[in-house]
DNA sequence: ATCTATCGGCTACAATTGTAAACTATAAAT
DNA sequence: ATTTATAGTTTACAATTGTAGCCGATAGAT
């Protein structure tokens, strides 16, 4: 796996690509018209770049393309915490989980999956988290 | 509260300053020289955009600046963090969540303090998330 | 057989980011 | 009083990103 850095307008390029494969750049520009007002030469580019860093597969189909997704949603996605993750000091992970918790709606099934993923950690979580933090990029030391 | 930008190499300045502050440019520099294989000129500049992009407050002290943070270290990782959770279908966010859990090492306190609030939000959990996405980028309907 | 709508590709161009050298002003050393 | 080290500022320049126009090829219409 590899670590391409994709950006929030080719994001929005993969969701759709994501939902619904293969599919032509109009549909893309048609779908992504309700969200942003992009001219199709836009959405045409970002397809380019996407398909350049290898996020994107082409099937040729008569003078046009078919796109597919090259990676999943979930990879994309888990890379994309990771970054996030990687931002904070370890020991201050469980806080921005709390934030992202608090500030959106689950539903009960999301909760009960969450607590039993909880459960399951606590059987062998420390007592403190270690920190891996250069001196002088946290509070920890 | 404003929407700045903020860069990950910019991100590497601000953790160092909200640890320490008021602090030098030079100290900066130091610390992340830990890290990072800067010049002194890579962290001035970055101190720089950060001044200007009202990231970090200045107050002279002789010939140099002592620098401050002029938003705390999180409020900009709530800014991030909705920033993730904007990139997927608010029906998919516990997935996301879920991974970020998984992915790391939490402390019995944090996985507590998590349980805590997931129970909180247990009283009040819909059935099923709305989704808000436009159709065509995400699968729910 | 010719025209035309359209497809993907190429080109464009400003803003942001990563990285840093050069410049200017000045505090400190001699 | 000069020199020198250094602090912040300006300039530089390539890569990425956001945004889009234009162009050459060709499938389909006439």
């Amino acid at each position: 796996m590899k670590d391409i850095q994709i950006s929030p307008s080719e994001w929005e390029v993969m969701r759709v690509v994501w939902t619904t494969h293969p599919i032509t750049s109009k549909e893309i520009s048609r779908i992504l018209n309700e969200k942003k007002d992009w001219k199709l030469a836009t959405t045409k580019t970002l397809i380019g770049r996407l398909v350049k860093k290898g996020m994107l597969t082409t099937a040729q189909n008569g003078r046009q393309y078919d796109y597919s997704p090259a990676v999943t949603e979930d990879e994309s996605l888990k890379e994309a915490s990771e970054h996030l993750l990687n931002q904070v000091c370890t020991r201050k992970v469980g806080e921005l989980i709390e934030m992202m918790l608090e500030s959106r709606t689950l539903s009960i099934k999301d909760l009960e999956s969450l607590e039993k993923i909880i459960q399951m950690k606590k059987e062998n979580a420390p007592e403190v988290v270690v920190c891996g933090c250069i001196p002088g990029q946290c509070t920890c030391s």
